[in-house]
RNA sequence: UCCUCAGUAGCUCAACGGUAGAGCAUUCGGCUGUUAACCGAAGGGUUGUAGGUUCGAAUCCUACCUGAGGAGCCA
């Protein structure tokens, strides 16, 4: 019987005897809800175990999979036989009734009374991802597929809850949304890490790499401000915990100082953390994340100098010298003592950017801070105080060979009712895949760009 | 950009100088409780590309292509 045929002969199921009302349609998640009703389900098939007269097919429907039960003598011929002849990822809907089933996976199981082909994949190109083992090549060639894989499905689930978190977060303590441009005309930090982007032919524009000086200007205006997109940073980096298109929230607070930082970015991520270990138990279960490990996470944080962060590495026998950035090395010593996050602040000025207001008593420092997650995940918040005096900042300017007249707009902030401020970045795939436990950022986001993968 | 590693069936891998194999996926057959089901059978290959060494190359050598891990840099 070729698939045609099959399809044709179950567009239009028959109903069962009697008259029965069409049964609800519910998401899998729901199913508990409705134990002994007849619903439907819509979905596609996961996985298919078959043994003579009774078939088990397992539907997903993005929001769960179900185990359901077909069993030849209680169904028509046709129906019983398009089931069986189910191959991986087909499109179908099944018509039954929920019971409770310890056999089954989930605790449930649906006695199947009818079902529907919607299209059958055919054996020509069956679905390639199989339920074995594949490469990391493979599967990220075929990501819009791996989407419906189990881990990957949970994966983005824990970054959805990061991000209404966050929003959550911010909304809840009196910050406002206000978007800062992707188009950029001028760098932040030096061109080299921008993506460039034919504006037209006659001026050159670039993929927004921080919204922090636009959100300087927001917090004058609303406050307390937050950005959250996507950043681009055309570095050519090739490591686990880099994307060359990220997203980041950024938050930013006039009359605050670097302590005021410290505080908000430890209790965003101890929301975070709370929330996801709340909603997303089933999630981190399938993920194979040991919650004991994020559990911990509370405040306070351990707090250090960049000072003693240099003379605590180099007891651990690191080489670095004062004056220089940690590597990735470097971060996870400082972290493998503790059981949460570290906050590390006041680094040399010359390693940051030149928008950092200095230590008033040491001025060779800056008041940045570091916000660097345990397990090896690495710096997940950068920020800090940020400079509100012209005089200085034109300093800076200059010691970094800034062109002042692309940073009049800047300027003006320390003109019209300056007041010191700060605010700070952190990037939602490495909080992810701290949250997951996952090897790589590249599955905590549904489609990554990487140094040399765009696409699909 | 640099260093290291890898490309063999649709997928994951084996064969390491002498006739290219297995599991999964697909098809056919069997099984009324399967849990990455199981049992039997079938189809499926220009061994990344181009040269070279050799009687003989998937295997050794060179270059290139593609990808992965790491360094630097970053969230």
């Amino acid at each position: 019987m070729s698939s045609d045929s099959l399809a044709s002969e179950t567009t239009a199921p028959t109903l069962p005897a009697g008259n029965e009302a069409p049964a609800k349609i519910i998401p899998i998640s729901d199913a508990h809800r409705h134990v002994g009703e007849r619903v439907e389900f819509q979905g596609w098939l996961y996985n298919l175990r078959k043994s003579g007269k009774i078939v088990f097919p397992i539907i997903r429907d993005g929001s769960g999979m179900m185990q359901c039960v077909a069993v030849k003598s209680n169904l028509p011929e046709d129906v019983f036989e398009m089931l069986k002849g189910l191959t991986q990822e087909s499109s179908f809907t099944v018509t039954g009734t929920i019971r409770a089933e310890s056999r089954a996976h989930g605790g449930y199981e649906l006695d199947v009374t009818d079902a529907k082909l919607i299209q059958r994949v055919s054996e020509e190109s069956p679905y390639p991802i199989t339920p074995k083992e594949h490469g990391v090549d493979f599967l990220m060639d075929h990501r819009h597929l791996w989407l419906r894989s189990r881990r990957q499905h949970a994966a983005i689930r824990v970054r959805h809850q990061v991000i209404k978190s966050i929003r959550d977060y911010l909304d809840s303590n009196g910050f406002t949304l206000v978007d800062t441009p992707i188009f950029t005309p001028a760098a932040c930090e030096g061109t080299t890490t921008l993506f460039e982007v034919d504006y037209f032919g006659d001026e050159k524009v670039y993929l927004t790499q921080s919204g922090q000086l636009y959100n300087e200007a927001n917090a004058m205006a609303f406050g307390k401000v937050y950005c959250f997109g996507p950043t681009f940073r055309a570095e050519k980096s090739k490591t686990r915990r880099h994307l060359t298109e990220f997203w980041m929230v950024e938050p930013e607070m006039a009359y605050a100082d670097l302590e005021e930082v410290k505080r908000v970015a430890e209790a965003l991520v101890v929301y975070i953390v709370g929330r996801v270990l709340e909603q997303h138990e089933e999630d981190l279960k399938v993920l194979e994340r040991d919650p004991s490990k994020l559990e911990n996470i509370k405040a306070p944080f351990p707090r250090m100098s960049y000072d003693d962060a240099v003379k605590i590495l180099q007891s651990k026998g690191s080489e670095i010298r004062w004056g220089g950035d940690f590597g990735n090395a470097d971060e996870t010593l400082l972290t493998q003592d503790f059981d949460r996050p570290v906050i590390v602040d006041r680094y040399p000025t010359q390693i940051k950017g030149f928008y950092f207001q200095p230590d008033e008593q040491r001025p060779e420092l800056a008041l940045g801070v570091d916000v660097i997650a345990p397990e090896a995940y690495g710096e997940i918040i950068g920020g800090g105080q940020r400079i509100h005096d012209l005089a200085l900042l034109d300093k800076r300017l200059q010691e970094h060979h800034l062109p002042r007249e692309a940073f009049e707009w800047y300027r003006d902030l320390r003109r019209f009712g300056t007041v010191p401020h700060a605010g700070f970045g952190m990037g939602v795939e490495r909080f992810v895949a701290w949250m997951c436990g996952l090897e790589h950022v590249r599955e905590t986001i549904p489609y990554p760009r990487m140094l040399y993968r765009t696409r699909p």
